[in-house]
DNA sequence: AGCGAAGTTGACGGGCCGTCACGGGGTGAC
DNA sequence: GTCACCCCGTGACGGCCCGTCAACTTCGCT
């Protein structure tokens, strides 16, 4: 802004940290571009559906320059994931200091999950990864929620909060759990988000004591 | 094989079922070599990244012929779907009447299920199904339990053997619980099919008794 | 102003898709 | 045994997507 009358040298650009020049500006705005028609594509034709050629389509870019960009659709797919994720984790982390204890943990980390998946559903980001026989791709924030509950059951282990259990196996239980529940809860209307939360923490705690027990 | 000198009539296609003309031979024949190239090619290449002409190549049909039998490579996985699920139902079912209690109904039929995974996946049957950003196909078997699965929770609530909870939830949360545990599982040599299958059911009855609670 | 690098463009060869007009061979009637 | 019918296998075809690349445009710097 306070640019004036310089050359947008590079001196002015280290300086603050924005105001790059027309170059990176560029850049920035083809890959901000080749994301959004992506989301707008997967959004409207499934990721399975979506051809490289339906999201360069809805930029108003060359196919070559989609290339300098992405690799394949699977690229692009996983920016979109690290972009969710980059979003989810705060929101996890937080609730994660908030929990006075295991099962409140639990049950935060699940109820931001759900809030997410049903704003993320509502907002079309999220389209219908079923189709074919039936496909489901891990979105990111299941990822963030994996190794969220992962991290968090490892720390209870090691607190003697929690039985000794394969945390492996047990991660991978509880992230089942959440999946398949979020799925049917999506599918019902409205979702109620808390009570599938109270249901998934209640379930998954019932596994990790009985687990425990041997 | 007693067909000796006659002429191969439609009457004795019905008297055994047996002994069809050239035609449907020919016909099963297609069929059953489209199937066997389809699993081959899929086991190899992944679900993913198999292409029809993959499989037809895996033939010596010409590729209109493919269309004959199949609309797509989805409508292929289905019949191989079919397929290893009419196998495998009725082993869920003897293991359901052999069970001697709730508990140990679930602890079956989740060993029998691990079990045909692992058998499945040593035959290669079961491809890498994860390529890309990461993506999993319902498989046949999967199905089979959740619906088991499902009406055996259906009838222990309606007799009082397991506590009154939403069905849906519950089956849900189950086979997510098995579709997850069942993953790692097969990662690990050797995969240990009767320790996951108690985690499984461990995990699964302790859920249920607490979601049970209120 | 002018040069070199960085980035964009769109045409191109290769491959897959599903279709369809053709022809060969099984089938049943006589 | 013969023959006409029609089922079904065949492979070439037009349409589309893929990833590449030589030519060109634009930017950044001197």
């Amino acid at each position: 802004m306070a640019a004036g009358h310089m050359t947008a040298g590079t001196a002015n650009a280290a300086e603050t940290g924005e105001a790059l020049g027309r170059r990176e500006q560029s850049k920035a705005a083809n890959r901000q571009a080749i994301l959004d028609a992506a989301r707008r594509v997967f959004a409207q034709l499934g990721y399975e559906a979506a051809s490289v050629r339906d999201i360069i389509r809805g930029t108003d870019l060359a196919s070559g320059t989609f290339y300098n960009y992405f690799k394949s659709k699977e690229e692009v797919f996983e920016a979109l994931a690290d972009d969710g994720a980059r979003r989810f984790r705060p929101v996890l982390r937080a609730q994660r200091e908030q929990a006075t204890c295991f099962e409140d943990y639990i049950e935060r980390a699940v109820h931001a999950y759900f809030t997410f998946l049903v704003t993320e559903h509502r907002a079309g980001a999220h389209p219908t990864y079923d189709r074919g026989p039936h496909v489901r791709a891990n979105t990111p924030e299941m990822i963030a929620v994996f190794e969220e509950v992962r991290d968090g059951v490892a720390d209870a282990i090691a607190r003697g909060t929690a039985p000794m259990v394969d945390p492996d196996f047990l991660a991978a239980a509880a992230i089942g759990v959440a999946q398949e529940v979020g799925d049917v809860m999506l599918k019902r209307n409205p979702p109620d988000v808390s009570g599938a939360a109270r249901f998934v923490t209640a379930f998954v705690l019932g596994g990790v004591g009985k687990v425990g027990e041997r």
